[in-house]
DNA sequence: AGGCGCATCAGCCGATCGGTTGACGGCATG
DNA sequence: CATGCCGTCAACCGATCGGCTGATGCGCCT
């Protein structure tokens, strides 16, 4: 890929006024062609397939063919195309995976337009490009490929999360296990971590699917 | 039993502090006899078969026996003792069940001293006493015999729960579906009451317990 | 002895949640 | 056509949560 030619482009992103968003930006700036757009992940795959863009713009969340399946289909394709997810509003828990799908970088829309320029063209080439607060939580998380995060809760913590699955508040938690809401705040902060949540309500689903609850 | 017989009591709670305050107040009070104590449900089945007590002050939730299998275990015996649920802090999700499970009535701990006595006469006579909360409680909740209550969540509702249980909060849910944040809380509220619950972590136990989820 | 995980606690903060009240249009059911 | 459910929205409020920093004591393993 020389120096002049345009780094072609596939945005992907279920409401289509950020499509036409970057569409714009991207086509106002030199050295950008934006080839087409997709609406979902399988729509993604398919348009990737035909059109071979350099880059991959995706949002994760869609309706209708999640965007971390497209990833991993498309890596998993042998495409060429690099994938940059773009999310929009902030970190969530879908990041590591996407990560792990074979994203080359990630970042937030709201992250200033030069950042995106800069960041298409990173991973154009191949360069990882993570926004600050993905990369800080990478860091925190440098674990083996593919290892879907299974610390094991302490008792303490999963009787605390018991309660939080009925509906208790932390007061209430406190009075039942006779300790401050000081300790059941620092329970659940811990147990948030381990589980890869970050609030009660995920912590409860997430030990669900894990077979800690019900 | 006439109106000189005192009432016998067993005071059942995990708590020693809890026992000791409920004897203190009973047995300074005319018209009362504590006859014993008990730490859990099923210490609380053993002692009431010998002690035959006229009424059994019941805690819900202790470790090594709940309340409710005690309340059940002892009326299905055809025990002659009525028994007055007494809940640490509010009401829980815990109410319908202990009620069901042939509980004479059911109130708060924080009740005033005279209220708990009232309490306890109305349920040595067999009448049912509620605490108000309680009472709200149950005549929103006429439910048939047994009936888990199990009123349908809407296709949006079921849609905003599945976000809830992501961790996703009321700002990026309204994103996400391009609704409002005030109509996402309206939902919110609306799926707690029916699922019966007072928060977010609470129905993504029940949304999963119930097969809503997963 | 030192390190590490667990459990306990404090105080502060901003962000978020849940409750409440009230409102409007659409659509179906009766 | 009246009633009810659904979906949408607003504004306000107190309560709660989650993050942060920092600290102590205990038991276990090396």
């Amino acid at each position: 890929m020389t120096d002049d030619a345009p780094i072609t482009l596939l945005i992907v992103d279920d409401h289509p006024v950020v499509r036409d968003g970057l569409r714009g930006m991207f086509e106002a700036a030199p050295g950008f062609r934006v080839l087409d757009e997709a609406a979902n992940g399988v729509e993604a795959v398919e348009k990737a397939a035909g059109l071979d863009p350099d880059v991959i713009l995706m949002d994760l969340r869609m309706p209708g063919g999640g965007g971390v399946a497209a990833i991993r289909e498309l890596t998993r394709g042998g495409a060429r195309a690099k994938v940059l997810v773009l999310t929009t509003y902030d970190t969530d828990s879908d990041t590591l995976p996407a990560i792990e799908a074979g994203a080359t970088g990630y970042l937030l829309k709201d992250a200033p337009r030069d950042d995106l320029f800069n960041a298409v063209r990173a991973a154009a080439e191949g360069r990882t490009v993570l926004s600050p607060a993905v990369a800080s939580r990478l860091v925190s998380a440098v674990r083996g490929p593919g290892a879907p995060r299974n610390e094991p809760l302490s008792a303490r913590e999963r009787e605390v999360l018991a309660l939080v699955a009925k509906g208790t508040s932390n007061r209430e938690i406190a009075r039942e296990l006779f300790i401050s809401e000081a300790t059941v705040k620092t329970h659940l902060t811990h147990l948030y971590a381990k589980l890869g949540v970050k609030d009660r309500a995920a912590a409860v689903a997430t030990a669900y699917q894990r077979g800690i609850l019900g």
